[in-house]
DNA sequence: TTTTAGCACTGCCTTTCTGTAAGTGCTGAA
DNA sequence: TTCAGCACTTACAGAAAGGCAGTGCTAAAA
């Protein structure tokens, strides 16, 4: 347990570092802390000692600590009203009548990013447990159709198929009948396997042009695998004084186009979490805001990303304007 | 005009620095050149005085100046044969039957990218001169619908529709029927114009719900007139030693998330052409390979960025490959 | 017991200097 | 025209020096 003035003292540091991003030294809080800056040092020692607090080196002030965050965020900081200036923006996106839910999110990450100046991150649901509702092919010409897969939960997904030779509009919607038939109701993952072992016997012997359409649906299938994800204002966190340095930068950037990406941001739990330094799995030098939402009973991550002396109150705040916004729909 | 020697000197400088990155030496050329490094000096110091060559600092060896690459490009370069390793790699997408054109172009320029180290981008189409072939609203559950609209070209978009209170099938189905009666075969740039005069009018009578449904096909229409941007390897142009510079790295990615980046990637000409330096609109210290190409009588362009100390015979044997396969079908 | 003024100390940062390596340009002879 | 030899230049790396911004410690004051 450490002391009121401890406390206040530590608040001063995280906040004055994550202002100015510079180590903070004891003269510089004499004024506000009302005593000298041997006392503030003396006090400085003893959080230092619990690992609150840490030095850049040995004569150098101080700079709070992963520990020192934690503390901060789970004890001292307070609930953040939303600024006008802030809420102004999102409002019009969150309000806007004729944007549907999937689209204000995407929109609101991207306005967050410019806010915040840190890096935001939509990951999209997998539709691979949706059912499927319809299978529609449109014909566009003499040997080019459209198929659209749509499934219960509105997802789409369509491809065009190139036909050689001549569409035999009879063909095609005996196939897209058979198909309709076999797979509505099926969820997307057992899709391939009615068609294998189903549809394609079937269409084989009846249709001529069976195995384009059928090749077609397939990848039209699969595609609904695809976690779809977004990334706001990547320049953003690489402009912070802490990602000064051309190979950490290459780092953060590759670590943002590499596919593993999904799984250091997915988030399973329900709440808005923090993690700080290396308590997340994609970088020890940022720190990760996320939280799960649900959208038609179906889940997603927004995320956050800046570095560890990032404005944790504003931040949370403004995620959790979001998130109820969604949550409400 | 430049001598035979010359030439020959200028290729070797631009070769050896295109794959070491460092300044070439008249040492260094001696064995290949069959002379002394004081007669090579001679003849550099001739190419730096024409303009083709350039010292980074007055005792360095030779870099090739924007006008020598431009040089190389243009006299000295032969065209190099696909090396069998990239052309296995891209002879697998290229050929692979079931995948449409427009994904052929996408994985294609993804495997240049890797292959090449550089940065890749495809821009692709803007549909706004396409005729609406279709409207289409499949039913989700009883507030949900979605709204598909397929284009002549085949190209489709969707808007999932919240409807509250209770989805009057029969209603809906109205509304579709009017839409597609109206606007079928009208350019995507004039829909609008019909919704808004004529379509509007009518379901404001018949149809109780006809706001959503009407905003929903307004905002997939709009939609088809954002042109599409795939980047590929962002971040292997920025392990290149020429930047090797923290500023130089942020300039680069705010460049990449930009919106203006359209405008200096498109291209209108049809031939693989080359911007080294500032004759790109890009960045004066990367050199844009890039080609316009046409699919289905709609145009799009794949796009290369590399440092201007690029492997230029290579690209252009792989832009070539992809182009010419592109147009084949 | 707590606070504080004073002081010695430390590491960073910047500048200056130095030596070395890797180049060049020039010149006079082959 | 070529080239060996030499004087010269710059980049780069390392060492030395001074200033700056901090600290920790101690002894005295509150």
């Amino acid at each position: 347990m450490i002391s009121k003035r401890q406390e206040s003292l530590l608040k001063l540091i995280v906040e004055d570092y994550i202002k100015n991003a510079r180590p903070v030294s004891s003269k510089a809080l004499c004024n506000i802390m009302k005593c000298s800056s041997a006392t503030i040092r003396a006090e400085m020692n003893n959080l230092e000692e619990i690992g609150l607090l840490e030095k850049t080196h040995i004569s150098s002030g101080r700079v709070p600590s992963e520990k020192g965050y934690r503390y901060y965020v789970d004890n001292i900081m307070e609930p953040k009203k939303l600024n006008s200036e802030d809420m102004l923006k999102l409002q019009t996106i969150v309000d806007n009548k004729s944007l549907i839910v999937n689209d204000i999110i995407l929109k609101s990450m991207e306005i967050i990013s410019e806010l915040t100046h840190y890096t935001t991150i939509v990951l999209g649901k997998q539709s691979s447990e949706n059912l499927v509702q319809k299978v529609e092919v449109i014909p566009i010409d003499e040997n080019n159709v459209v198929a659209i897969v749509v499934t219960d939960k509105g997802h789409v997904e369509h491809k065009n198929i190139y036909i050689p030779g001549h569409v035999e509009v009879a063909e095609v919607k005996q196939t897209v009948d058979l198909i309709n038939k076999l797979i509505v109701g099926i969820s997307i993952n057992s899709v391939s396997e009615v068609l294998e072992y189903q549809v394609k016997p079937i269409i084989g012997k009846y249709v001529k042009q069976h195995e384009v359409l059928y090749n077609a649906f397939y990848n039209a299938f699969s595609d609904f695998a695809n976690e779809s994800i977004k990334v706001n204002g990547t320049k953003n966190i690489l402009m912070q004084p802490e990602f000064n340095n051309a190979d950490k930068i290459r780092e953060i950037i590759s670590k943002f186009e590499d596919k593993d990406i999904v799984g250091s941001i997915k988030e399973e739990d329900n709440g808005i979490n923090i993690y700080i330094g290396s308590e997340n799995n994609f970088d020890d030098d940022v720190t990760i805001i996320k939280t799960k939402y649900i959208v038609n009973g179906e889940e997603g991550t927004i995320a956050l990303i800046g570095p560890k002396r990032m404005e944790y109150d504003r931040v949370v705040t403004l995620l959790n304007y979001i998130k109820e916004n969604i949550d409400r729909k």
